[in-house]
DNA sequence: ATAATTTGACCTCC
DNA sequence: GGAGGTCAAATTAT
């Protein structure tokens, strides 16, 4: 069966099972989390579907490049100390953007775009930007350009990325983004950002296309991978959690390098709580690639991911696998399972 | 008029 | 001191 088809034909599966899932969710005793994550969930695979019927689904292999190298508690507020202490203010939040810096949960995505677009490889993700600076990179042929969410001043939505267009291939742009959208955009994506295009994007790309002489070409298309690989790497300090990947609905191949976002992923969405202390246990391996379809990184986005390295990988991402008929478990099958059948699974179906 | 982008200056980190 | 990241005034677009 042609790639494309089989694509479509698991997204569109997927969005059926998961609305089953959200109809067995409709009663009380179910978390209204869980009903927000299965419908996010089931969005995706439409957007996927959608996305793989416009754009012909040239599928690549998509790469997941997950690390976590430091603790996540920072990176919630720029600077409480500016209220409360004595420092110069200015000078003190000044210097916390640097530490945020360091701290904030970071992850990367390539992002390949179909010829055409006049995107220039700029994706959609759901959320709006706004670009605060570009700046040429020591042995990058393009620059990069930085954005950050448009309600940062609005609702103090800290979230970043930085846009850079790939050397080795040009139709391939790398984007990294940073901290997790605070904004209401975020909370609720179906509702308020459009699952094409932002409307600064859109504007950008609609003028792209009269530059283009493409005018009838309206909808951001991007091609979407049949797998991906997940890198974990720097994992060495860390209690590691998956991080609250806001994945694109519209991303095919993708590079994820997360830092910290598991643990501070899991908190905000109170799961670690009931997790053994088996899924979160220091790491050591520097790099590990495993295949995983856009859909099964899906499955572990949304706050709900998880994070691995050698050992720690068959810990942590067993769990929900044996648990759930979950395509994770699919991926997955090649690990090992090895956690604690004791395990207090509340929260399980959000890796469905 | 308002909002977004551009771009040079500035800051921090290594 | 250089590189990467951010700020903010100026410019441009809507």
């Amino acid at each position: 069966m042609d790639r494309e088809l089989m694509v479509l034909e698991k997204e569109l599966t997927q969005g059926k099972e998961l609305a089953k899932q959200l109809r067995n969710h409709l009663n009380p005793s179910s978390s209204n989390q869980t009903r927000d994550y299965l419908i996010q969930k089931i969005l995706g695979s439409y957007e996927k579907a959608l996305s793989v019927l416009n754009c012909g689904a040239s599928v690549v292999e998509p790469k997941i490049n997950i690390s976590m190298l430091e603790t996540p508690s920072s990176f919630a507020n720029i600077s409480p100390r500016c209220e409360a202490s004595n420092l110069d203010c200015e000078d003190q939040c000044h210097r916390d953007v640097f530490k945020k810096r360091k701290t904030m949960p970071r992850w990367t995505e390539q992002v390949k775009a179909c010829a055409g677009t006049g995107l220039e490889g700029h994706p959609d993700d759901g959320y709006c930007w706004r670009k605060y600076g570009q700046k040429d990179i020591l042995g990058a042929n393009f620059p990069r350009g930085y954005y950050r969410c448009t309600h940062r001043h609005a609702q103090g939505c800290l979230a970043t990325k930085q846009v850079q267009r790939s050397d080795g291939d040009p139709s391939i742009v790398e984007v990294t983004y940073r901290g997790r959208h605070t904004c209401n955009q975020n909370s609720n994506p179906a509702t308020v950002a459009s699952p094409s295009v932002s409307k600064v994007e859109k504007n950008h790309y609609l003028r792209k296309q009269e530059h283009d002489q493409n005018p009838k070409q309206e909808e951001v298309m991007f091609k979407f991978g049949a797998g991906c690989k997940v890198k974990t790497e720097g994992l060495d300090n860390s209690e590691n959690i998956f991080p609250s990947f806001p994945f694109p609905p519209t991303s095919i191949e993708a590079e994820y390098v997360a830092e910290n976002i598991f643990q501070e992923a899991m908190l905000e969405n109170n799961i670690m709580g009931s997790f053994s202390q088996a899924f979160i246990s220091p790491t050591t391996s520097e790099s590990n690639y495993f295949p995983v379809s856009p859909s099964h990184m899906n499955n572990f986005g949304l706050g709900h991911g998880v994070q691995t390295s050698d050992s720690d990988l068959t810990e942590i991402i067993s769990a929900p696998t044996s648990v759930t008929n979950s395509p994770i478990g699919e991926a997955f099958d090649f690990i090992k399972v090895d956690f604690d059948p004791n395990f207090p699974f509340d929260n399980l179906e959000f890796f469905a």
